[in-house]
DNA sequence: ATGGCGTATCGTACAATGTACGAAATAGAC
DNA sequence: GTCTATTTCGTACATTGTACGATACGCCAT
């Protein structure tokens, strides 16, 4: 029916092997060896860095890093395998800005104290890196800075009375909290910047189409919390609101548990 | 330079209007109404859920649609404005599945046995559709079953002591929860599936090249704490078990909340 | 039945993407 | 200075979302 001569028909889902040697090796090999034209994996990252920092994720291509660094786009490929290892890089670069030392988070104080400092720095990550939810590796990364900053936040909750696998889901628990708030406001953010608007200004346009749909009668909770939600956001401080309460149930009911333990 | 004439050069991040009141209508919107074809928004929406919990959502393009429900690509555009639209009608399908009425949540006991309830059928809803968690819309749905689900997921917890936006930031602490553990799932079934191994395999693949480059002298926690995990893995119940520890401590930090408040 | 109109259909086209291929250029060894 | 191995990168291609316009069809007045 159609005249497309496809070429080749991928009935299953066909990608090339991805050696996973292979990009592990470039995550811990060196990034300032410079090549022909005095370019270094470092300086590509950087400049993708820059690139996705300034103009989001979306504006990350290969062709815009290349120009960046002034070579010519395929020139990229000499120093990294594809996209992928390239934002692998990304991840793992930024992770080794979060903490000053390996001891800071312990430093904080007891582990609370250092489950909020960690949340906290994490969510400055966040705040600094918008594209850092958006990029949707499904394996982790496991590059040096990554290892490194799982050693920093995992020292000080060692030895308060959780077994390893407690320690690894307690940790996972808080990250992902604060990944998931910072989703939420980049996205209010993202719909601030695109309508121009201000975030009190799109509830305010939004609520009469949304009154008019969405009956009372039928919803009277969602209603009635909604309208709370959009009050508070209206109020400015929201997702920092939400990161905290829930961070802070976390660390009660963790405490709670150990208190049942030793008591 | 290059010989590229481009036509338009966006140097700024300019997408159409997109908008909204327009969306928001066809969420909410009759899905039914025949076109000309015998074609429905609710037909193309089904063959679109088809594609993408089967094959992926890299697999999921217009044209692959408008073959499956077998009419010319361009014919999707005079039922959907964007590809975003449709993918704003999946999530909003789905999320009409999870419950069979709007109190099944609160029938299932107290406060504590609904929340339970709520991240179990979540989780099984990112099971089912690991597009989910992928898709990366930056504002919320609110279509009308996101908003059902949404009043479904309140009630239970409406009444119990807690203000309306700590009813929302719990509610938003469980689902980002179980969406996290979701994405590592998924993480590990994509590994597991790329290198045609078992989890299992994989740990046991990775374990020498990560032994090697892991330094235990200089990340002692993260050695120990990783082998503890990886071990788990090995054993099978691990993202499962992570749901679940996170989600018992949230339970009771809001339970010491609400002993605190009353007592 | 027939003519006309409005809209649904969809073939073609275009810009953008990641990257495979292979020719050209260049640095280092002798 | 010549040879060789590696780096550089222009070109090409498949794939994506979707803009544009020509076409074809259903419906209504006649």
């Amino acid at each position: 029916m159609s005249k497309t001569a496809a070429p080749a028909l991928k009935t299953q889902a066909e990608k090339p092997p991805a050696d996973p040697a292979r990009s592990l090796g470039l995550l811990w090999g060196s990034h300032r060896r410079p090549g022909r034209s005095g370019l270094t994996i470092r300086a590509i990252v950087d400049a993708a860095l820059q690139v996705a920092d300034t103009e989001g994720l979306d504006a990350l291509s290969m062709r815009r890093v290349a120009d960046a660094v002034k070579v010519g786009t395929m020139t990229l490929y000499s120093y990294v395998p594809g996209k992928d290892d390239l934002t692998d890089l990304m991840a793992d670069t930024v992770m080794g800005t979060v903490y000053a030392d390996v001891d800071e988070p312990r430093r904080q104080g007891d582990w609370r104290a250092a489950l909020r400092f960690v949340a906290e720095k994490n969510w400055a990550l966040h705040l600094a890196h918008p594209w850092l939810c958006q990029l949707n590796r499904p394996r982790p990364v496991l590059g040096p800075h990554f290892i490194l900053k799982y050693e920093a936040e995992l020292r000080p909750i060692d030895g308060i009375g959780l077994r390893d696998v407690e320690m690894d889901a307690l940790l996972s628990a808080v990250l992902t909290h604060v990944g998931g708030a910072a989703r939420v406001y980049h996205g209010l953010r993202a719909e601030a910047q695109a309508s121009a608007q201000t975030d009190q200004e799109w509830w305010l346009t939004q609520a009469p189409t949304l009154d008019r749909l969405l009956d009372v009668r039928r919803f009277p909770t969602a209603a009635r919390v909604g309208q709370s939600v959009g009050d508070e956001v209206q109020a400015a401080a929201d997702p920092e609101h939400t990161l905290r309460f829930g961070l802070e149930r976390l660390l009660d009911g963790v405490e709670a548990l150990l208190a049942g333990r030793t008591g």
